[in-house]
DNA sequence: TAGATTGTTAATCGATTAACAATC
DNA sequence: TAGATTGTTAATCGATTAACAATC
């Protein structure tokens, strides 16, 4: 889908977060939410709810709003989270084994989370075999097999900096599109793939420029 | 300072990563660096370079480029990143004190590693007193007499999302500036607050959307 | 000097906001 | 119908890129 390449990234953030709002409200079947609610909901003007929503279709009624629930449904799809999305972890030190555990709750609990941890890797022989929340860490020698068999989309990186490069190119040749990157380093990918920089120093950097 | 007011987001955002790949760099007293390079390494612009840093002034000699040591210390002080900074964690839960022990050994391993956990708090009577890295984990009773005895600048919000306004309000009432909230729910803060959203579930909608 | 690279201005691009006709 | 709110166009704002004179 081209069409997709021309969505900027904030937009979609937008839409998650309409989205994570309209599953707070609990909504009635005929529970109708105006842009203007979304908006002061999520910290956003109606005006850029109307123009992102624009981008995929017509889901409003004039003079009515959005219909909460079919809102609900239409972000789903539209953000690819009407199914599951299977997604391992490559690095099971503390924060791939925080990472792990934490989605896995969140997987259990809410209803509609879309996204299901499916496999750990790590190369640490001391942490192979290794049981996590019923998930047991594998060696990346098992990495293209697994990530085969399990279908996996998503790859979170949590290796030290030096091996985040390797992962990911292993994760590109498993056929793998998106990597969400906890390691303090930037790394080159090809166009197609997506990657997403989640590197706590940086956002603690930004907070540090504005006290 | 109302200057820094007006400097953007992204462009904090890139003068850390320049801050980065400087250190990374080993750099010999004489070593020189051009934007060319300096961008090459990061994935932006030389003219994005140029941009950035002649906000805050000029640092280059024409037909040279930037001394690199020189570059890396004028880029510590514009982010504030020349001092320790004192960062507490509030929600000692998974990820909570994953977080406090990743930051906690880069602070040990890295030189000039800028973000320094001095408190860690919970609620849960289970969770209080236990040690984690040699820091102590405390009560939330204790929290505005240890943030301003500890002299806490910055905290990374590792509640439950129902829990994260109330202590995000905490945080401001005992004059913490900078928050950096892992919770997956929007929060309320004043003009003066500088709130960055690490939301796990969000980074992953955005990798969803481009499978 | 000749070659290189800065700092900065102007041009372009893209995203946000404002405004309003259409219409429920 | 009257009031409300959408979808969309036009205006504004802001950030990126291109270009180049200044100068090391």
């Amino acid at each position: 889908m081209r069409r997709k390449r021309r969505v900027p990234e904030v937009v979609v953030r937008r839409l998650a977060m309409y989205l994570r709002v309209l599953r707070e409200m609990d909504l009635a079947e005929n529970r109708f939410v105006s842009s203007k609610e979304l908006g002061e909901k999520v910290g956003v003007t109606s005006a850029q709810v109307r123009k992102d929503l624009a981008m995929f279709g017509e889901f409003g009624k004039q003079g009515v709003g959005y219909q909460g629930l079919f809102l609900g449904t239409e972000l789903k799809r539209i953000l690819n989270a009407d199914r599951t999305l299977r997604v391992c972890i490559i690095g099971a030190g503390e924060l791939g084994t925080a990472l792990a555990r934490y989605n896995l709750r969140r997987y259990q609990k809410e209803r509609d989370y879309p996204f299901r941890i499916v496999a750990i890797f790590d190369n640490d022989p001391s942490k192979v075999g290794v049981m996590l929340d019923g998930i047991k860490v594998s060696s990346m020698d098992q990495f293209k097999k697994l990530v085969r068999d399990l279908d996996v989309q998503i790859a979170i990186i949590t290796v030290p900096a030096q091996s985040a490069q390797n992962v990911i190119d292993m994760g590109i040749e498993a056929n793998i599109k998106g990597f969400l990157n906890y390691a303090p380093v930037k790394v080159n990918t090809p166009e197609d793939i997506k990657i997403h920089h989640a590197d706590v120093s940086l956002d603690l950097h930004q907070l540090a420029f504005y006290l």
